[in-house]
Formats: C-alpha cells, sequence, structure tokens
DNA sequence: TGGTGCCCTGAAACCGGTTTCTGTCACGCA
DNA sequence: TGCGTGACAGAAACCGGTTTCAGGGCACCA
C-alpha cells in the first residue's frame, strides 16, 4: 500500500541493490540493466514508493515552486491572473505559492521569506517597496506583473496610458464631453497610475485642461458604489465617469442607476479590463480589453525560464497590447465598430 | 551582504564552533555560554545566514506549508477565503499553496501531488472524488471546506439547509409568494446542494409541492446574467428568484433591471453570502450571511493542529452559524427588522 | 583527594534524496 | 594471450540543516 514512509534506502535494500540503481531507475537517467530495472520496479510498484518531495528539492537545490504576491485578492482580475499563471506553473511541476499582502505592516519581510521557499517570484507591481523588491531580486529571479520595477528587475504590463489616452480622447472628441472624473487611486497601483496619467494625456492632446484629482477610492465594485454617491450628489455630477477597471465601474453604474439616472444619456461611463460582466450589464460596458492570463502567464515562463538557468535573459520591460472595446454605456449606439489597440 | 548562500558548516567555522552549536544558537534551543552566543551571531549577522528552508524542512520533516485547493477561484467568496486560511497560516510560518483543479481533467492526481509538498490540505467541497479525498486523508491531515466528506475526514460548513429554509419560508409565508425558482447548481458544489434542499424543504414543510429543477447555472455573476435571461423570457417568469450566491443574485438583478423590471415590485430577488455588494446595490439584497473567513480560518488551525499531532482530534463535523438579512430585494420595506439565525 | 552531577561542546548520525567516482566484468581486437 | 573500451553497479560524498550522544571541565560535597 501507498505509504509515503518508504524510502530510497528501503527499496534498494528490498530490490537488493544499491541505492544509486533505485535513483537512476525512478529518475530514468544513467545506465541500468534490464534485470535490475524490473527488480527495482517491482519494489517500487509493490511498496508504492514516490520519492520525497524535500530529499529531492534539497538535492536539485530547486523548491519546484512559483510565489505569486498580491497586495490583496479580489475579483476576476485576480482570478484570471491566478489561472494565468497557474496554466504555466503546472505543466512544469511547480506548485504555486500565494501571498496577500494586504494591509500587513511586514509585507516586506513576508516576501523576502517567500523568497526562500520557491525558485522565483511575480510580484504585482506596488505591492512591496522597491528596495524589498532590489534585495528580493538578488535572491530569487523577479517578475513584476502589471507595473514597472527598476530597471535590473523584468516587468510584464500593459500599455496602459495609450489606452486610456484612447479611451479618454472618444469621449473628448466623438461624444464632444468635457466635464469628466477618473475613478481610482494613482497611488494605490502602477495601473491605475498609469491609466490615470493616460487620462490627462487626453485632455492635453487637445490642449484642454485635465482634472487635477481623481476620485480616490480601491478596486472593487463597492468602491464603485462609493465613488458613485461622492460624484453624483448635488449639481456638480460629471458627465462621465472614467473607471480604472471594470469593477468600479459596475459599482458606479449600480449607484447610477439606483439614483435614477440613465446611462448613457445622463450619466457616461466606462470601464478598463473587459471583465466577464462589461458585455453583460445593461448598458454593455465601453472599456479596454486587457490580456490579463496572457500577462501572467508570462510572467510564469520568465521565471520559469531564469530558475532554469539565472544568467540566460537580461532584464526586459515587456508590454503587452490592449483592445479598445466600444459598447454601449459611453453613449455609442448598439453595433458600434470596435477599435483597435490603444495607440 | 545578505548572500543566501552561506551554511550552517560555513558559519560554524568562521566562528570557530560546530555546527550543532551554530544550530542551537540560530534556535534558541539547548544550552549555549554567552561567550559561543556571541561569537556566533556575529558571524551570523556579518555573512547574513539564514538556514535554509529546504535543509530544516527536511530534518523535521515538515514543509511549512498548507494547502487550499479549490475548484476554480472567483469571485468575493474565494477571496475572503483565502484570507481567512491566511490569517491563520502566515502566524503559524507556513506558506499557503493554491490548486484550482478547475476543469481540468487529472485534479486528483494534482491534489495527491499537492499532498507530498504540503502538512495538510484544505479541499473545498466537490473539489475531487471521494477516493482521492480518502486517500489524500491517508497522506496528510485534510479538511473539507464549504461541504462535507467521509466521516473519517473533518470537515468544516455551515447550516446551508436550515438558512435557506428559513428565507425560502420568509417568501412563502411572510410575502405570501407562490412561484419560486432557484437559481444554481445543485451538483457543481455540497452547498448549492444543501441550499437546494433546504429550499425545497420549506416548500414540504408547508405542505406545497417544491419546484422540481433549479435554473442550473455556475456561481459567477455573468451566470446570474445568464439565468434571468433564461427565466425572464416569455410570461413564465417567476415571482421570486432564489439565487444559491449573492454573485447570481446580483447578476439576475441586473438582468432584471436591464429588461426594465422593477424590483422587488415585479421580481422579488434573494441572494447568499452577504458579499459586500450586497448591501450597496439598489435595492439592497436580503440574503444570508455567512463567517466566510472564519470558516476558512477554522479549517487551517484545524489543520495546524493536527499535523503538529496526527492523533489528537477525531474527525468532526464543524457546522457554523449563518445569519438570516433582510433587506429591500424581497419586498420588505426599508428597515425591517432583521431575523436571527437560520433555523 | 575522590566522587557526583551539571553545564557546555562538538563529532557524528540522521532526514531522503542525487551524483560522482571507482571498480568490475565482458567483449572486441591485434 | 594481452590490452583497451564501454556498460553497468555500488560505495561514498553531498545537499543543509537538526539532534543524539559521549565526554570534558568545573563546582560542590564528603
Amino acid at each position: 500500500m501507498g505509504n509515503s514512509r518508504v524510502t530510497v534506502r528501503q527499496i534498494a535494500r528490498l530490490a537488493g541493490v544499491s541505492v544509486a540503481t533505485v535513483s537512476r531507475v525512478s529518475n530514468g537517467t544513467g545506465q541500468v540493466s534490464e534485470e535490475m530495472r524490473r527488480r527495482v520496479l517491482e519494489a517500487i510498484e509493490e511498496h508504492g514508493y514516490r520519492p520525497d518531495h524535500l530529499g529531492r528539492a534539497l538535492a536539485a537545490r530547486r523548491h519546484g515552486a512559483l510565489g505569486l504576491v498580491f497586495p490583496g485578492l479580489s475579483g476576476p482580475y485576480f482570478t484570471e491572473l491566478i489561472q494565468g499563471f497557474e496554466s504555466e506553473a503546472v505543466p512544469a511541476r511547480a506548485s504555486v505559492h500565494i501571498l496577500c499582502t494586504h494591509l500587513r505592516e511586514d509585507s516586506d519581510d513576508q516576501v523576502l521569506e517567500m523568497a526562500r521557499r520557491v525558485d522565483g517570484i511575480a510580484v504585482i507591481g506596488g505591492t512591496i517597496s522597491e528596495p524589498a523588491l532590489l534585495r528580493l531580486a538578488t535572491m530569487v529571479p523577479v517578475v513584476v506583473l502589471a507595473g514597472r520595477g527598476p530597471d535590473t528587475v523584468t516587468s510584464v504590463s500593459v500599455d496602459n496610458a495609450p489606452a486610456m489616452t484612447r479611451l479618454t480622447r472618444h469621449l473628448l472628441v466623438d461624444h464632444d464631453l468635457r466635464h469628466l472624473a477618473f475613478v481610482g487611486n494613482p497611488d494605490g497601483s502602477p495601473d491605475v497610475s498609469e491609466r490615470w496619467a493616460g487620462f490627462r494625456q487626453a485632455y492635453r492632446e487637445l490642449d484642454l485642461t485635465p482634472p487635477t484629482e481623481p476620485v480616490r477610492v480601491a478596486m472593487q465594485q463597492p468602491d464603485g458604489v462609493l465613488a458613485a454617491e461622492r460624484l453624483l450628489v448635488g449639481g456638480t455630477a460629471p458627465q462621465a465617469v472614467v473607471c480604472a477597471n471594470d469593477e468600479i465601474a459596475l459599482g458606479v453604474l449600480v449607484g447610477a442607476l439606483g439614483r435614477g439616472l440613465r446611462v448613457p444619456e445622463d450619466l457616461v461611463i466606462t470601464g478598463f479590463d473587459d471583465a466577464p460582466m462589461a458585455a453583460l450589464v445593461s448598458p454593455s460596458l465601453t472599456t479596454v480589453r486587457q490580456p490579463i492570463r496572457d500577462l501572467a502567464a508570462e510572467a510564469a515562463r520568465r521565471i520559469l525560464s531564469a530558475a532554469d538557468d539565472p544568467h540566460a535573459a537580461a532584464p526586459e520591460s515587456i508590454v503587452l497590447p490592449t483592445e479598445f472595446v466600444v459598447r454601449r454605456s459611453c453613449g455609442c449606439p448598439a453595433e458600434s465598430p470596435t477599435g483597435g489597440t490603444g495607440k
């Protein structure tokens, strides 16, 4: 029976061979005669021997594990991210460790501790301090996911700023709107920071004066509801609300509809991510599609190859393209043509 | 200078002591003279020595890691679950491995493989086959989370059925509704299965005939939208839609509002979980609050203590209480009294 | 002065694998 | 017959820690 207490040495004794031979058979390495192989396989089979992961990892000086560090899990974005990451890790026989630093004081230490248990780490941008990031990079291969780190650290992100400029220009020019509000906290993540920058850039390109302050809220649906409460009181409501992601946008939409506003007639709302719900709400959400799974998968691939050979590839900043998705919440009619990438 | 290549033996040589002494100092075990301790600490400090996790784990025959197995991550429920789990794991210096079996054929093997890398595993109910679960339990401490396993396996869940009966009775009796539809796939998870059973139970207790079939969809918001499409066509729309969780309910709500229906006047909708959005949508969602974080934290605690001493505690089925939360989507007026637990 | 017991220390064994290195044996060839 | 060669097997070293165990030194006591 498959008792996991069985060791190489026991199998070796039972099969009447040396441990080296057992190891060779169980790994398929080196030359082993047919007779020996048969005897060993028999013993392995009979006693349900499976090599111990720790022993093997110690000898190989390799954990067979990858780390993924979040500020805090929430929403479809992180769901996709994890699945993309796993889609590469699992075939490579690497397990996935996760760490939510959310609200914790000692997150830098936590991450450094994780570094001693994995072969490489993907850190979501803005999650830990830059010194910690640099220190981390001296210990294991590191990739910054959705953000940019120091030049010495590989990063994978999307073209946030141009995409948001494109979307904003659509509102300013095609829909001739002027009074736009941006919802999201630029200090919270590099993604939002870049989107906020792209938002303002659109104004400048048209020689208009951009808003000076965003509505600073977190990234979940309830935060969007909160933002709607703040924005839609009094007579100062904007013509359009440009949200840092779809979840916020959905929250704003719920808040607006709940106040009896019509979207997009009374209020235009846009998102970012193209979450599954974006196409399903009414009105459907104009947004920017980003390849979240690919993003995470690319990060995992980079980490894995860097773990195989630390000196193989130079640090690199990879930027994946996005796609502007025009739907109804911006005021476009139903079957509107879809825009291209975010340039 | 924290080079992680430093080993006990190097430190021992540098400090002019034995490896045993270094180990004793770095772990604070045994008796070490002040002089020795000082020398060792100096060397440790100077060379940035941190004991290797693998070496330590191998010697201790303990991974310092816990596993968490999902069918697939999605939504606020799993967010809470992970955070609750982590809240116990982190203080115990255990890292968290996750595994999404979602749609994979070989999930049983994946989980069994994980078992060789962690000290214990929490499996979300309905994720893997019962034989695999039993096999798993022979390898490491296992807890079934949100569901029930064989009697030999500890489980942690909530009182789904009574809670759902309570909610359904509220609709049938207090609001005098008869034509209710249940949305959710009972075959998808034990939680849903129990809620479906509780739903039908309410009918029987009133000598009414319950619906024979639920609307089978998955557990996310888009699935709720889908369900709304199916339910609200033609003249056969129900008076109320009882959803397996809040996410579905939110989806149904969006779908219903998008079709111009008034909630709760034209259609009553209820959820389950009391997700953050439930209180924020308009109308606010009548639902059942369950202690998700506590659920996961309890699971983690059980696993940790079982890992410390495998023979300490007998398998147990822990059932945590829920709370019926009456809001507006069921037709109750704004400031309605809140019900108690789900009995 | 000799015995007893405690405090400290380090050599060595151990955890469970992989890998190197040495050596044996059979075979082919001159 | 003698020698080089290649296939194969096993002893031992190694990965990096922890823990056992034996013994040295010293204080205390008779």
